[in-house]
DNA sequence: ACTCTATACTATGTTTGGCTATGTGTCAAT
DNA sequence: ATTGACACATAGCCAAACATAGTATAGAGT
């Protein structure tokens, strides 16, 4: 996947992640990297930060568990990231619905 | 539209447009804001970097025109730019069906 | 005359946010 | 012993969209 296409899109697949049940930071990089199609595979110095900025805004809870020896930061949505989650998924389907007016616009180099 | 929504998505759409014909830069922002039906409106401070950036690139040639006393810098896509466009348009919907895929596995808050 | 708006381009600086790189530590397998 | 998967953290880089301001012409309104 080409560089910088999810800026701004990250928090909304986060959250969508989340979405469906508690997860901890290596298990959401997994669940997209399945759910994608190994389209996004995302370094964890993504994952990390986007994940501490969400729950600083309130959009996340997080706490620690402790599984075999190894030390798990477990996020969920609050109500509140809830709320962002669908208002983000608006903002997506607009934001595409807009760019595919622009796209048919124009013409496809072997489209008659 | 939110903010850095098209981050990384701006090349993409002002090839779109030029595959349409040349046009000068004022003129893309109107076409840009037409065609999305508002949703694009974007600052010159925004589109006219990004014209400069892709004409260093190699992807769009330009050339002064001079009309009722304004001049205009009008540019057309040059070979490269239009399989630029190509390409971008591929990776475009590589990404929107990877969004897809993960947005489509999470719970909507009200449906069953 | 004067002002405002639309047209049209340029330059400078700021900021956002994804990514690189690196470090910590555990556990299982080779 | 060493590698590799698991699991988290953070300092710093850098592209790119945006804010802001400046220049300049034409036409409409007051």
């Amino acid at each position: 996947m080409r560089g910088q296409a999810l800026k701004g899109h990250l928090d909304l697949l986060l959250l969508a992640i989340l979405a469906d049940g508690a997860r901890h930071g290596y298990a959401i990089i997994d669940e997209l990297r399945k759910r994608s199609d190994e389209a996004f595979d995302l370094p964890e110095g993504t994952v990390y930060p986007a994940l501490h900025r969400l729950q600083k805004g309130g959009f996340l809870s997080s706490e620690w568990t402790e599984v075999q020896g190894r030390r798990r930061r477990t996020y969920r949505l609050t109500e509140q990231g809830r709320g962002a989650l669908g208002e983000q998924r608006v903002a997506w389907n607009d934001f595409t619905e807009a760019m595919s007016r622009v796209l048919k616009g124009a013409a496809w180099p072997d489209t008659p």
